[in-house]
DNA sequence: GGAAAAAGTCAAAATATTGTCAAATTTCCG
DNA sequence: CGGAAATTTGACAATATTTTGACTTTTTCC
C-alpha cells in the first residue's frame, strides 16, 4: 500500500503542484488548505505531512503540535523564514526537518523518501506489550485495550504503566518510578505515584478483574509477572 | 577512587568549563574534542562519558554507537535538538539520557551521579543468591522461592537474609546486623535483631524444613554453608 | 546441679507505610 | 476566556511491619 502524504499550505496552487507531483511519485496525498480542515484529515492517518508554517492567521507551530498530539508520523516544515532560534523552536513543537522554500522537488522527494524509511524503521520495534488476560498496551498509539475495550489512561498513568509493564516482574521504588515519569530533578514527592497507581488499578480492575500491580511493602510496586 | 568522566565536544571552551567544575564536584575528567580523540581516551575507562552528538563533521550517533562497542558505561548526550525522534534514535544507537543545550551545572550534576549511581548499584550486584536444598534469592525482585513455593519476607527480614547469605558462613554479632540493616546511626537495640532472625527461621523451616540460620552463642549468627 | 548470661518465644503496642477520598490546583483545548 | 480533564495535595483510614517487654528456655561455667 503506498503511503500516504498529507499537504497542508494555503497555496491551492502549491498544493495541486505538490500533490500531482507526489502521487507520480506513487505516492497517495491529502490536501488541506486551512488547519480546521488539516486537522479533520489526520483521521485518514497519513504516513508523513508537510506542513507551511507560515500560513495567514494560524500560528503553525501551534498547528503544528496540535497535529503532534494526534500522530506520530514525521512533520516537515515548508518555510520561508529560516533563522536557528525558528528551526530550535520548530523542532520542539514536534516537527521532524525544514525545507526551505523555495525548493526543488527532487530535494523534497529525496527527503521525505528519507524521513518515510527511518521512521518505518522505527516503527517495526516492538511498539506493543501484553499482559496476562489479553490486556494489549500499544506503545505508539499509547492506547491500551483489554479485549474489546479500551482503557483510557492519562499521560503520566500511561507512563507509569509503560515503565512497569516493560520491566515487569522489577520493582521500582517510589524514588525511582518519580524519576523515570517525572524527570530526575524533581524532588520526590511519593504521594503522587501511589495515587496514580490507585487510579490506574482502578481502571484496570474495571475492565478486566484483576490485579497487575503488586505492592512490594516498605519498597515499592511491580508489575506482576 | 573518584569516577571518572570522559567529556566530548568540539567546543573547547565548553569542555575547560565542564571540566573544571565537575573537578570541583571531586570527579576525574577526561576531555576529547574530536571523535578520534574520544575514542582514544576511552583506553582511560571512564566511568560515565558526556557526549556532544551535533559536532560538526562527525555523525555522533554512528560515535556513540562506535563508543558503545567499546564501553559498557553510561553515555549522556549533549544536544541543542531534542525531538522524540532523536531521543528514539539516540537511545537504540546505546545512549542512556538526553541533556539538552543550554543546561544548568546543577542539573548536569544530578544527572551524572544519578546514572553512576544506578550503574554503579546494577553492576556489582549478583541477582541471584543460592542456598541448599533448593532455595533461590533472587536480590532485584526482592523474592525467595524453595523450589516450587514462594515465601513472603517483610523488607527488614529480605535485608537480613540477604546479608547473611551473601556472606555465608561469616558471623556476623548482632551490633554488625543492627548497622548494616538499620543504618549506622541506629542506637540500641539488637534485641531486635533477635525477632527478626526468629520470624526468618520460621517462614525457612516451615517452606524448607531446615535450619539455614546458626546461632554463635555469645556472638551473633551466620548462614550455615 | 545451679546460677547467670544469652538466646528464644509470644503477643500487645507502637510505628511506618500504603490506600482512599475529596478538594484544590494546574494544564489542556477549543 | 471557560470548561473539562489531569494532576497534585493533604487529611484520614486501613494495613503491614517493627519494636518492645515480660516471660521461658537453653547454654555456659563454676
Amino acid at each position: 500500500m503506498p503511503d500516504r502524504i498529507l499537504i497542508v499550505d494555503d497555496e491551492k496552487m502549491l498544493t495541486e503542484l505538490l500533490s500531482g507531483h507526489l502521487q507520480e511519485c506513487g505516492y497517495d496525498t491529502l490536501v488541506a488548505n486551512d488547519s480546521r480542515s488539516a486537522l479533520r484529515q489526520l483521521q485518514k492517518e497519513p504516513d508523513l505531512i508537510l506542513l507551511d508554517i507560515n500560513m495567514p492567521g494560524v500560528d503553525g507551530l501551534e498547528l503544528c503540535r496540535n497535529i503532534r498530539n494526534h500522530v506520530s508520523c514525521p512533520i516537515l516544515f515548508l518555510t520561508a523564514r529560516i533563522t536557528e532560534q525558528d528551526k530550535i523552536n520548530g523542532l520542539q513543537f514536534g516537527g521532524d526537518d525544514y525545507i526551505t522554500k523555495p525548493f526543488s522537488l527532487k530535494e523534497l522527494t529525496a527527503r521525505i523518501a528519507a524521513h518515510l524509511r527511518r521512521d518505518k524503521r522505527n516503527r517495526n520495534r516492538a511498539s506493543v506489550l501484553t499482559a496476562a488476560d489479553g490486556l494489549i498496551v500499544n506503545l505508539t498509539k499509547r492506547r491500551v485495550f483489554c479485549g474489546e475495550k479500551e482503557i483510557r489512561f492519562s499521560r503520566k498513568e500511561f507512563d507509569l504503566i509503560e515503565l512497569l509493564l516493560r520491566y515487569r516482574g522489577q520493582i521500582f521504588d517510589k524514588e525511582r518510578l518519580y524519576e523515570a515519569v517525572w524527570g530526575l530533578d524533581a524532588d520526590g514527592d511519593s504521594s503522587v505515584v501511589k495515587e496514580h497507581i490507585r487510579k490506574i488499578r482502578i481502571k484496570l480492575r474495571e475492565a478486566a478483574g484483576r490485579e497487575y500491580i503488586e505492592t512490594i511493602w516498605g519498597v515499592g510496586y511491580r508489575w506482576k509477572e
